[in-house]
RNA sequence: GGGCAUUUAGCUCAGUGGUAGAGCGCCUCGUUCACAUCGAGGAGGUCGCAGGUUCAAGUCCUGCAAUGCCCACCA
C-alpha cells in the first residue's frame, strides 16, 4: 500500500474558493487605465472551446499568472487579459460529433438553426474553462474577457480584410485543397493523417508528339488521373531523359500533346525517374503548373469519381478504375509493367477515407511583403524570444511564406465580409467579378446582394488578438459602439506572450506579421515558448490513448498551490516535459507537503507567540545576521529569476529557503532564545510568504491574514527588497 | 528529405567554465517539546560516445550515435 490519499481534499477546496472571491470581489484583478502606475500587459492565449483544459493549459496559466502576480506587486498597473477562441475547424469537428450522437446533423439543421445550437455548445463548452481558470487561481481581469466571435473582434477583423482588400492584397483564386470524399468537405492538412499501404506502382509509356515509335515510360501508383496529364516531369540530372526536356508527349486515352519539364525534386532512382504532372491532384505539380504555365484539368470530381475527361471510364470511382485502365494500356501496348510498393496514402483523420487533392476556389492573402516587414522587425531584436533561436526559426518560416488561404467551408467563424448581387449565383463565376458586381461590408448592402458561403481562417482572427483584444482601431464598447481607446494606447504593444512551440508559425509568427502591418509595433515585448507536456514514452497527450493528466485529478488530490509548484518545475522554455499520473502525483505531494510544513512554520511563529516578546527588530545575534543573509541571496535570486522567467529557478529557490534555510535551520535555532528572536521569525516568514506570494497564492494568502498591521491582501502587498 | 531539440543518480528533472544537485524511491535511526503530510543521517552518477579548445569542460567547438519534435513529402 502506498500511503497517497484518493479522497478529495475538500478543506483545500473550500478556502482556495474563498480566496479566490475575496480576490475577485476586492478588484484587485482589474487594470487600470487611469491609473499613474507603469503598466505591464500579459496576453493570454486563448483556448480553443473544444473541451477542458489539460495540464499543458494549466502549466501555461500559471507562468503567466506567477508574473502577474510578481509584477503588481512590484508596482505595476498588470493587466492580464483573458479569452477563448471559436477554433473554427476544431471546434465544428467536436460539435458535429456531438449532433452526430443526437441524431442531427448540419443538413437536418440548416445554417442559422446550427449556428444557434453552436453557440450554446459554446457556452457549455467555456463553463468549463472559466471554472478551471479561476480554480487555478488565475489573477485575470474578467471585466475585459473577449470571444474571438465577440462584437469587438468581428468588426477589428472586418477592417482587416477590408484593409487587405483596399491595398489589393487579398484575392480569390484556385488552390488545391485535401478533400475527403465521404464527408464532401475540404479539410485542413493538419487533418490529414498518412497511413502506410501496400499498392501497385505502374509503368505506363507515353509515345513521344515527333515520333510515336518512341516513349518515355512514367511510373504512377495513380493511372486513374492521367486525363488530368499537364506534362511529364524528370530530373534535369537526369542522363536518361536530359535531351528530351521541352519535346513533348501524348497522354494516351485523351491523345493530349503535353511538355517535358524539369524539377529537381523528381527523384532519379525512384520507378523510371519519370513521373507525371496533375496540377489539380499533387500539391508539388500545382506548385510547377504555377511555374510552368500548365493546364489544370480536374480528373476526379468532388464526389471522388472520374470526371468526363475520362472518357468511358467517368463516374468509375478511383479505385474501380485503377485497374481497368491498366487492362486498357495493356491492350494498346503501352503499359510496361507494374510492381508491388510500400508507401503512404493520405486519409480523412475523422472517417479514414482516402482524401483526394482538389482545385477549389478560395480566397487569399498576398503576405510576402507584409512577411519580409516583419523579418525585419524581428531582426531589430524588439521581441525578447525564449528560448532565443526561436527568432531566427520564426524568421525561417516568414522567408519562406506562401500566400495564405484564408477560406474555409465551414459555418462556425466569422463570415467572409463579401457580398454578391443574386443576380450572379454560380460559385465559379463570381471569381472574376467587376467591382461594381462585389461589396465588401460586414451588414448587407441591402436588397439583392448575398454574403459569401465561407467562413475566414481561424488565424485570420486569432492573428489579431493582440490589437483586437484591445479594441483595435476604433474601441467598441460592450454595445459594439465606437468609443475612445485609452486601452490600446496604454497596453500595446503587450509585455508578456506565451505558447506552445506547436503553433509558432500558425500564430506566432502571424501576430508579429498582422502587428507590424497595422501598427509598425511588435505585438508583445517578450515571447515565451513553454515546452510540451509529454507521456513517458515521449507522445504527446491525447484523448484516444488516455495518456494525459487532468489538472482537476492533481488539485483534488493534492491542492492548486501543490498543482502549480509542480507545473513550475517544468517550466522551462523550450523544454519538453515527461509526464505521467505517478510523477505528477510524487511532486504534488511533495509541494503539499510544503503547503503543510509552510502552515506549521506559520502556527508556530504566530499562533505560538511568546508573550514576553521582544518588539523591534534587530539583527545582532550570529543566528539572526546569518538568517538575514540568506534572506537578502533569496530576495536576490527569486528576483533576478522572475525577471530572467526563470520560474523554475524561482520557485526552487524560495521552497530552498523556506524549509531548509527557514524551518530546519533558523527556527530550530530559536527555541533557545525564542523571545528574543521573535521579532526576527516573524519578518523572515513575512518576506518569504511574499516570495512565494506568485507560485503559491493561496497558502500564503492564507497566512499572510494571521499577521497584524498588514494590507488588505499579500496581492497587493509590495515586493520585497534588500535592505 | 530539411530544420530543431534532448541525452546528468532507479524514475522525473535542475544545473549557460572553477570541489556533481533537487524531488520521489531506497537504507538506518528518531515520535511529550510547530509539523510523522515530520526530523537527523546514508547509499547511489567515469554528466550518451570520440576528439578538440582551456590552467580548468556536465557547461564551449567538431564529429558520431540514440531518442523525440516540427516542417515538407515518397509520385
Amino acid at each position: 500500500m502506498h500511503d497517497i490519499p484518493m479522497s478529495k481534499n475538500d478543506d483545500n477546496q473550500k478556502t482556495e474558493k474563498g480566496w479566490y472571491e475575496f480576490w475577485d470581489k476586492s478588484g484587485f484583478f482589474k487594470a487600470d487605465p487611469n491609473s499613474k502606475k507603469p503598466k505591464y500587459s500579459l496576453l493570454i492565449p486563448p483556448p480553443n472551446l473544444t473541451g477542458e483544459l489539460h495540464l499543458g493549459h494549466a502549466m501555461q496559466h500559471s507562468i503567466l499568472d506567477a508574473i502577474a502576480r510578481y509584477k503588481r506587486m512590484q508596482g505595476f498597473d498588470v493587466l492580464l487579459l483573458p479569452g477563448v477562441d471559436h477554433a473554427g475547424i476544431q471546434f465544428e469537428s467536436t460539435f458535429d460529433k456531438k449532433l452526430a450522437k443526437e441524431g442531427l446533423s448540419k443538413q437536418k439543421l440548416g445554417r442559422e438553426k446550427w449556428l444557434e445550437k453552436a453557440w450554446e455548445f459554446k457556452d457549455e463548452v467555456y463553463k468549463s474553462v472559466s471554472a478551471t481558470w479561476r480554480f487555478m487561481g488565475l489573477s485575470a481581469d474578467w471585466s475585459r474577457e473577449v470571444f474571438t466571435l465577440d462584437e469587438a473582434p468581428r468588426r477589428a477583423v472586418f477592417e482587416e480584410f477590408k484593409a487587405y482588400f483596399e491595398k489589393d492584397l487579398i484575392y480569390k483564386g484556385p488552390y488545391i485543397v485535401q478533400w475527403c470524399p465521404k464527408d464532401q468537405t475540404a479539410i485542413e492538412d493538419v487533418e490529414v493523417e498518412y497511413l502506410e499501404q501496400k499498392d501497385k506502382l505502374y509503368f505506363v509509356k507515353y509515345p513521344l508528339a515527333k515520333n510515336k515509335n518512341k516513349f518515355v515510360t512514367i511510373a504512377t501508383v495513380r493511372p486513374e488521373t492521367m486525363f488530368a496529364d499537364a506534362a511529364i516531369t524528370v530530373n534535369p540530372k537526369d542522363k536518361r531523359y536530359k535531351d528530351l526536356i521541352g519535346e513533348k508527349v501524348v497522354v494516351p486515352f485523351v491523345n493530349r500533346e503535353v511538355p517535358i519539364i524539369a524539377d529537381d525534386a523528381v527523384d532519379v532512382s525512384f520507378g523510371s525517374g519519370a513521373v507525371k504532372c496533375d496540377p489539380a491532384h499533387d500539391l508539388d505539380d500545382f506548385r510547377r503548373a504555377k511555374d510552368h504555365n500548365l493546364q489544370i484539368l480536374a480528373a476526379i470530381g468532388k464526389d471522388g469519381k472520374l470526371t468526363d475527361l475520362a472518357g468511358e471510364f467517368t463516374g468509375l470511382k478511383s479505385l474501380e478504375a485503377r485497374e481497368k485502365i491498366f487492362e486498357s494500356l495493356e491492350k494498346m501496348g503501352l503499359a510496361e509493367k507494374s510492381e508491388e510498393i510500400v508507401h503512404n496514402v493520405s486519409v480523412c483523420e475523422r472517417c479514414k477515407t482516402p482524401t483526394e487533392l482538389l482545385i477549389s476556389e478560395e480566397w487569399f492573402v498576398k503576405v510576402s511583403d507584409m512577411a519580409k516587414d516583419a523579418v525585419k522587425l524581428i531582426k531589430t531584436g524588439k521581441i525578447n524570444f525564449l528560448p532565443e533561436n526561436y527568432a531566427k526559426i520564426i524568421s525561417d518560416w516568414l522567408i519562406n511564406i506562401h500566400d495564405w488561404c484564408i477560406s474555409r467551408s465551414l459555418w462556425w467563424g466569422h463570415r467572409i465580409p463579401v457580398w454578391y448581387r443574386t443576380s450572379i449565383m454560380s460559385h465559379e463565376s463570381r471569381v472574376k467579378l467587376a467591382d461594381r458586381d462585389i461589396r465588401v461590408s460586414l451588414e448587407s448592402p441591402g436588397e439583392g446582394w448575398v454574403q459569401d458561403e465561407q467562413v475566414l481562417d481561424t488565424w485570420f482572427s486569432s492573428g489579431l488578438w493582440p490589437l483586437s483584444t484591445l479594441g483595435w482601431p476604433f474601441g467598441v464598447n460592450p454595445q459594439g459602439k465606437p468609443q475612445k481607446n485609452k486601452e490600446f494606447e496604454k497596453y500595446f504593444p503587450w509585455d508578456f506572450e506565451i505558447t506552445a512551440p506547436e503553433i509558432k508559425y500558425l500564430w506566432i509568427a502571424r501576430m508579429i506579421m498582422i502587428s507590424d502591418f497595422f501598427t509598425k509595433q511588435v505585438p508583445f515585448k517578450t515571447m515565451f515558448f513553454h515546452g510540451m507536456l509529454r507521456d513517458l514514452q515521449g507522445r504527446k497527450f491525447s484523448k484516444s490513448l488516455g495518456n494525459g493528466v487532468e489538472p482537476g485529478y492533481l488539485i483534488d488530490n493534492w491542492g492548486v498551490d501543490a498543482t502549480r509548484m509542480t507545473l513550475y518545475s517544468y517550466s522551462v522554455p523550450g523544454r519538453d516535459g515527461r509526464v505521467s499520473r505517478q510523477i505528477m502525483d510524487e511532486r504534488g505531494k511533495n509541494f503539499r507537503n510544503f503547503a503543510t510544513k509552510l502552515r506549521n512554520i506559520a502556527k508556530f511563529i504566530i499562533d505560538l507567540k511568546p508573550e514576553d516578546s521582544a518588539t523591534s527588530l534587530s539583527f545582532k545575534h550570529k543566528d539572526d545576521k546569518w538568517v538575514k543573509e540568506e534572506l537578502d541571496i533569496t530576495i536576490k535570486n527569486v528576483t533576478k529569476n522572475i525577471e530572467s522567467l526563470n520560474l523554475h529557478l524561482a520557485s526552487d529557490e524560495i521552497y530552498d529557503f523556506i524549509w531548509h534555510k527557514l524551518a530546519d535551520k533558523y527556527l530550530e535555532q530559536s527555541k533557545n532564545r525564542r523571545s528574543e528572536a521573535q521579532p526576527v521569525l516573524e519578518h523572515v516568514l513575512y518576506e518569504s510568504i511574499k516570495l512565494l506570494h506568485p507560485f503559491m497564492p493561496f497558502v500564503t494568502e492564507e497566512i499572510y491574514q494571521k499577521f497584524d498591521k498588514i494590507q488588505k491582501s499579500i496581492m497587493v502587498d509590495v515586493w520585497p527588497k534588500n535592505a
